[in-house]
DNA sequence: TTGCTCCTCACGTCACGTGAGGTGGC
DNA sequence: TTGCTCCTCACGTCACGTGAGGTGGC
């Protein structure tokens, strides 16, 4: 019983072993084992001055280990290296695996939702042969200041009377816009006339009522956004998908929603090449 | 209702937006843009030949949209230019999304086990107060080539006699050691006395029967490895604490365990300096 | 002498973020 | 003139892997 065929140590007497053979031992890259020193997570216990070679005792195998384990914990190296050398108090480390706890599990959460949009994406495929028409988005909107006129008109169509009132006025105030215009739908179903609409633009003026206009601040919200090219009337379609989208996720209309105006009849192109944001406040169910 | 406020295009008679613009509008970072404008992914519709200032189309929302979309899928920038330039074929884009899927589901399992681990160690930590005493690693080994004499001896203490066998046969024949010494426990349960050992050393020598010499094969396995430091005797707790992992694992043993003597006492140091490895090969369940 | 093992740079990865230093338009 | 927005480098990130080019021991 004994090691007596394997390489003798350079410089000291105890059995210690090349970084090829500590390699082979502990299952780990030369690569990493000359890396893990590099950092200082686990110097070789000897290094020969002549042919610079690294020499690791067996003990090295303790601490490899724990690395290992630690790295399986999903912990940097550099945490690692935290934990093992800056004798951290077992408070702190278990504030550590805590926050990675919850981390991972966060990380979970967003795996799954993942998995259920590929899951979605897949069956459009096996359906349509092809790409989704549309993608939603679901993003934060920042709180925006605005100016608006708010009315009950006949339809959609007639909002004519809403901007010629809002633009008027910042013109006559010398009053820029900041963004493209929107409306928000504040009906809480779908009404073929007498809709609530207000109009909007984004606008860096002092709040307060200024006759048929008012400057307020919009609150910041979670949205889903989709984007759509082409005429308004083509936008049933666009509801349609996003409506369907919603149900079919985990999220829950909590607003009403808006319509954004990114090209629009003010420029004078065709209406085919309308581009329009459609944005509705979410919330996120269990 | 327009945009005559916002900047006009430089170059263009139509409504352009500058990167600013453009980010604001579609909630991503103006250095993202410039980024994938670099690579090709999301190239600006324009650029002003004179300032190098980058300039945005509405449309281009649209594929910054299916950008973001596929991004959430978890597909890299490159899979993703794919899919929009080259026109993948329905089958290949399915073909990606499955590979895609089938990664996440896997990560889901890794995470999980990582979740379970930090459990162990929080509430090891919990009892202890201290990090565990002890690692665990799931590892592969290699096939091994070995030279091996197997008996039924009395206990566990009494190796020297199979040692002598094997030792004086490898000398005899100036066999070379190629690692650390080990003996591989072929008893079903736990046993006092009649212990079925083989003692085992790694070789390059051709296979076959050399009298109480054998030469032959293990197979590569899969095991849970710990490295345990101290005098034999008090490998009883390495091998309950083992136990106690393995049960609370979701591992199964599947074969018989080893014992590798890396630090051993052939090397007449003192026993506290012993380094052993015990392996129990293992199969996942469920 | 030939392999084998070891060594040290240096570069690539992936999707950007963070400055530094400078220009152009209102 | 002062801010504001835009620009282009260049470097950092994280944990190594992949060469290139060279040395030392059997």
């Amino acid at each position: 019983m004994g090691n007596e065929g394997l390489q003798q140590p350079a410089l000291s007497s105890k059995t210690m072993f090349k970084i090829g053979q500590f390699s082979k031992l502990s299952q780990v890259s030369v690569k990493t084992l000359r890396y893990y020193d590099d950092i200082g997570l686990l110097p070789s216990a000897e290094v020969d001055r002549f042919s610079g070679y690294r020499y690791y005792t067996a003990e090295q195998l303790l601490r490899l280990n724990r690395i290992r384990a630690l790295k399986h914990l999903g912990l940097s190296l550099d945490q690692i290296r935290q934990i093992l050398d800056a004798g951290l108090s077992s408070t702190e480390l278990r504030g550590m695996l805590r926050l990675k706890q919850a981390e991972v599990e966060k990380q979970l959460v967003a795996q799954q939702s993942q998995l259920q949009q590929l899951d979605t994406w897949l069956s459009q495929i096996e359906l349509e042969g092809s790409m989704p028409t549309y993608e939603f988005i679901i993003k934060e909107v920042p709180q925006l200041r605005i100016a608006s006129v708010r009315h009950t008109i006949p339809n959609y169509a007639a909002q004519g009377p809403l901007w010629e009132e809002l633009e008027t006025y910042l013109e006559e105030q010398h009053i820029k816009r900041l963004a493209p215009c929107f409306v928000i739908d504040h009906n809480d179903e779908f009404k073929e006339k007498d809709v609530d609409i207000e109009a909007c633009e984004v606008v860096d003026w002092p709040t307060g009522d200024y006759g048929k206009v008012q400057v307020r601040e919009l609150p910041a919200a979670t949205v889903v956004s989709m984007i759509h090219k082409g005429p308004y009337t083509s936008l049933v379609e666009a509801y349609g998908a996003l409506m369907a989208w919603i149900a079919n996720s985990s999220y829950r209309i909590c607003g009403p929603n808006r319509e954004i105006y990114i090209r629009n009849p003010s420029e004078d192109i065709d209406p085919s090449d309308y581009v329009t944001e459609l944005q509705f406040p979410v919330q996120k169910v269990s």
